[in-house]
DNA sequence: ATTCAAAATGAAAACGTTTACACAAGGCAA
DNA sequence: TTGCCTTGTGTAAACGTTTTCATTTTGAAT
């Protein structure tokens, strides 16, 4: 019972063979003998032997990680994400290093750096931003990274997307179906594409449905419950111009909309109208349940890590997909929130 | 511009010098003289150079790596406690390898594992039980795993908890000193410690006011939003066993239970009083604000790394604490979801 | 028996670091 | 001058693997 953890020399020493055929009876056992591949077997049981994986990453360079980056781990959107790329990197062997940026450019390229160091032998980006170096590298001979979430323009890189504009069309169409003629939109920050596309599809609604835009009518805020409630109150406030629905780009804003509807007595949806955008499990919940677009979101992260796996050459563990950027489908799922234009 | 990546070797070269001192001008760098330091700086700068970090590792006997193993990383409730321990962890100069167990005991295994090879320095369990391989580890030597979350009954292991009996107790008492006498518990899983430890502070509640408890009245959930809900039905169907109040272990389960109250008509805190766990963002966004027991979870996770780092002799980045199980403290935030017992 | 291909094995190099040890140069006291 | 400590540097071993290449063993065909 010696406390020093056994290595392939002791598995070696114990079967009577050498190291070589050690190695060669794990990883590669039609060539070895069928005695000796015993032999090694009941070595390693009895030396209690396991691979010292940071020796064999070495001699084959690589590192078995790839590298995750997200903007916030602590936000619960990302997590579904998250687990649709944890399930199949480790269906693939690998494992997931998850990178928090806190959206600071300089943690991002400290991470980013991870891949030269070959403390990683990929990455995926959630937080929509180019880290530097590879900003900088070289055009020649694109790294192994995919970009999930949201796209960054004019990046070439394998990225895995929603279409945000067609959703956010869809959405505002949808309140304009119901009669509203005043529909107020909650953005995200303005430095965000998510926003951009959003708002896009938006306005791209409104002219569709013949209504002239109010640039008043649009709030940004920061995807936060406590932005939403902001962006009620400055809304509703006035009873003169109030919309009579709002259409937020995340279901924390929208259920913040609501409660500042609720504080100035208006009924949901009888007075207002509110939609949101993710379908996060409490949209259902909330009272009244929430109209929102839902982001399928396990499937962001299983696409994700089919495109990098593919890039590595592993096989991918979910279906494939075509050339181009992947774009998984939203789905509209009307709930209680979205009601008729009130009449006037 | 050659691709290859630049090794030590590669500067040593560059700079006229042995790698022995370039590896010198990066660790020690008082051993070696001003001038040469400056060469190796300027040949680094040249070259590109970026140590191998699994080089680096493999001679140092480490990985850098600290194991989280959480039991569905898909579950907001974890993201908050997991960004306290990143936090701490990148600034000690470790990084955070997370692992999903999804509640299986085999994958708790494959990664205590890596704890033996190497692929893991230290590990932190958020999931309330002790993976195979550790439970037969000899008892001279602890193994530099700290527990956070789940206390596990008859384990020496440096934990980190929070105090569920006495925080149930309260929650409890609040609803009792509101005049109730018909308290109701939603729970969680048996096999959960969890579970025992707050129907345990709710018994006691109960019997402190002098409450005769009525087993018909603590429901098995599983913490989850749609357990709630069925709690809910279950426990307010019939209006004469119905209880006024009704104390549940997780804020999931509390909006169900006022999903389900609604459906029967039930005026939230008027007819029924709820109290929910843990205080998730949504608990005070909910219509009505939930009142609940807030879990500090991000100081959890705080001080669960810093009971590592101290194990590991890595200076601990927040405040340390006493010998003994660490109790973070829980607060209970009395919100609009609970009120007076009514008439009857 | 002899020969030869095939199969199985071992010796040793390599992966890129860190560090113990040896050594050279320089300064200072005798 | 000699000796000796100090300071800086280089040489080479070590970390635990995988894999190339050479060598041995096997077994079948002559």
């Amino acid at each position: 019972m010696n406390e020093k953890i056994a290595t392939i020399e002791d598995v070696a020493h114990h079967a009577g063979v050498s190291i070589a055929t050690v190695s060669r009876a794990l990883h590669k056992p039609n060539v070895v003998s069928e005695t000796t591949r015993e032999k090694v077997q009941t070595a390693i049981a009895a030396t209690g032997y396991t691979a010292n994986v940071m020796a064999r990453n070495l001699r084959l360079n690589r590192s078995g990680m790839i590298l995750l980056l997200v903007p916030d781990i602590g936000n619960p959107f990302f997590s579904a994400i998250l687990s649709g790329i944890e399930k199949g990197a480790s269906q693939a062997g690998y494992n997931v290093l998850i990178g928090d940026t806190q959206n600071d450019p300089d943690r991002e390229a400290t991470y980013a750096a991870y891949l030269r160091s070959n403390q990683a032998d990929a990455m995926i980006l959630l937080n929509g931003r180019l880290p530097a170096p590879l900003a900088n590298a070289p055009a020649n001979a694109t790294p192994p990274v995919v970009i999930a979430c949201e796209r960054i323009p004019g990046c070439a890189l394998p990225t895995v997307i929603i279409d945000n504009d067609e959703a956010s069309f869809i959405a505002t169409r949808h309140l304009s179906d119901l009669g509203h003629t005043r529909i107020a939109h909650v953005s995200g920050p303005s430095d965000n594409i998510l926003t951009t596309d959003r708002v896009a599809g938006y306005l791209r609604a409104l002219k569709t449905a013949g209504i002239q835009h109010d640039p008043a009518l649009i709030y940004r805020g920061d995807f936060s419950i406590d932005s939403g409630i902001a962006a009620g109150r400055a809304l509703l406030a006035d009873p003169k111009t109030r919309p009579t629905a709002v259409f937020c780009a995340s279901d924390g804003m929208a259920i913040g909309v609501i409660v500042a509807a609720k504080e100035y007595g208006l009924r949901i949806p009888q007075d207002l109208s509110v939609v949101g955008f993710d379908d996060i499990p409490h949209a259902a919940a909330y009272d009244p349940p929430i109209t929102t677009v839902r982001q399928p979101r396990r499937r962001l992260g299983e696409q994700a890590i089919t495109l990098l796996l593919e890039r590595l050459g592993a096989k991918p563990p979910f279906e494939k997909n075509d050339k181009g950027p992947v774009i998984v489908p939203t789905e509209l799922i009307v709930r209680q929130s979205s009601g008729p234009c009130p009449k006037a």
